[in-house]
DNA sequence: TTGTACGCGTTATCAT
DNA sequence: ATGATAACGCGTACAA
């Protein structure tokens, strides 16, 4: 009973007003076609006049529907580092508003089937969920078969039947090598991300596939295990150097791993892209604040967002969703 | 009426199981102290028996709280690229969720006193507001007006009695210059951030403490006003170089216009940190990731996003609330 | 097409 | 300390 303000109109003032009954103010309002016109003006006047505003509280409740999304990020280290996180949910946030939905951020260890966060899904209390960064996919398992509707960010480990939003890993890795081609370069290294994700493997996928397409030799001495990290980087690309003499190009999964190549490569007296070429993943903040400007794949991350909050829309309209996968676009710069 | 799942248990069952009212079981709930034990078992026992949990529509209607707190971020390009807002998000969120309040999302244009979000806010959908980034005060000194709790991170333009967090920023653009001094440099610039920023202000009222601190001599020509951009560092590095052969560092106002100063001293055959000394602010991936490493204020941003939300919390509960200051740290890596 | 009447699940007031 | 019970504001069968 904490009125917080002074009250605001409600139904029965606008029916007063508007000379109709309150059905007939909820059907005005939430846009049921057979309603006379001329209620309707009277009905939109006086909403108006009166400045009303709903009470989403108590639409909830009557109608079982929240007008909430929740973006589910699993919790670790790097939610604090990755500007990818804030924006996506750039994206999310600006297409759910435009649709009079709102963003409900839900930050937590999603490694237990019963973690808060799964009890809060759980609960009704959205309308449904879009999951960033999935380690595993058990949880959504599981809330897919309560019927949340749910939309994963990133190829999902299992052959499941979740929709999910994605870049185009493999097509923007093969862009990448194709360039390298291209500009002459002849033998290729690749320094791989963690490959327990799905983002790393596709990304390797696209630099065999590409190497297959091109004719260039990958022996396994070609292709390091990296795990994202500066370090790798730097230290990959330094055993490959030792081990290849002739190597003049090092594709990286992204873009920290690429910086450390760099760095290796100019402390081994060599120059970039003179000697060797370097290519990177993300075009993030440090790509383009790097120097040398690094050449690397650019993800159309906003797209990521408002292409998962869209799908999320057609799934609660009760629409059939298909995934998506969006293209990369090689961002050219001085290392490439 | 659009039941979402099977129907879950209500006070009803429980009362009935519990042998007690509803009235009860609402208290119990709430934690109203003045409840018999055994009763309150009772309930318990009931509410785990039939697996239960709270409405929070039905809730939010009755007691006028949502229970959820809006965290607003001014829109614009920043936002993709810098990590300091999931950072603080994040801190923000984990602090809400503890106290079983959820993280609402807001990304919108804030320059518009009627914008969407602005009419979102007072229309009691949230118990409170967080805002990040602030362009201008208008907004927030209506909503306070109208009794809406919220706290703003970063220093306000105008002394107002918002409560907000922030960072120390001249404390910790005090203690770089200290360092600087103590490592023997005599001749130090500065290169501040876009002026119309506290931040940025603070930054630059630190250094000047400093500088008079330390004797040092700081005519305007070693003072650069800058815009944060890495074309500003770049280029103001460079005059200052031309103007002061006897400058032996540069303090920026953040990491991308310190990247910026460190290219244009090596090339202009000068060596980082041997005749230049380079520090940054913010301590960000760019700072971690380049190379040379770069010396650079730290702040604690989840630490402010907990004091936010701790602070949000406390004025819920109707406490008084006085803004804080956190500390910065300075992050000793190669540049100086 | 429109109105009546009730239900949604909690909270809070008022007696007791 | 506890129990009835009336709000809370909206959505929606059902009837007309």
């Amino acid at each position: 009973m904490a009125a917080k303000q002074k009250s605001r109109p409600t139904y029965a003032e606008i029916a007063k007003l508007a000379g109709v009954s309150e059905a007939t103010v909820s059907r005005v309002l939430n846009g049921d076609p057979k309603v006379d016109s001329d209620r309707v003006a009277a009905v939109n006047k006086a909403v108006d006049q009166l400045g009303y505003q709903k009470n989403r509280a108590a639409a909830a409740l009557a109608s079982g529907r929240t007008g909430l999304i929740a973006v589910v990020i699993d919790d670790d280290l790097s939610v604090f580092q990755d500007p990818f996180w804030g924006a996506i949910t750039n994206g999310i946030s600006k297409v759910l508003m435009e649709n009079e939905m709102q963003t409900l951020l839900l930050v937590a260890p999603l490694d237990n089937i019963d973690s808060p966060v799964a009890q809060y899904l759980q609960r009704g209390e959205v309308d449904g969920a879009i999951f960033l960064q999935l380690h595993k996919d058990t949880l959504i398992n599981r809330l897919a078969k309560q019927n949340l509707p749910l939309v994963v960010n990133g190829t999902p480990h299992t052959n499941n039947p979740f929709a999910y939003v994605d870049s185009d890993n493999a097509g923007g890795a093969f862009a990448a090598v194709r360039h390298l081609v291209d500009s002459g370069r002849k033998v290729i290294a690749k320094i791989t991300g963690d490959l327990s994700n799905t983002a790393a493997e596709q990304r390797l996928e696209g630099f065999l596939a590409a190497a297959n397409e091109f004719g260039l030799k990958t022996p396994k001495s070609l292709i390091a295990q990296g795990d994202w990290s500066r370090e790798a980087g730097y230290n990959h690309a330094k055993k490959l150097l030792a081990k290849h003499p002739t190597l003049d190009a090092i594709f990286c999964s992204n873009d920290v791993m690429a910086l450390g190549a760099v760095t290796a490569i100019q402390e081994a007296g060599r120059s970039v892209p003179g000697d060797v070429a370097v290519v990177g993943f993300d075009d993030s903040y440090l790509a383009q604040n790097s120097h040398p400007g690094l050449t690397s794949v650019r993800q159309d991350i906003a797209g990521l967002g408002a292409e998962a909050a869209k799908m999320i829309l057609a799934k609660l309209r009760g629409e059939e969703v298909h995934s998506e996968i969006l293209p990369c676009e090689l961002v050219l710069r001085e290392t490439a």
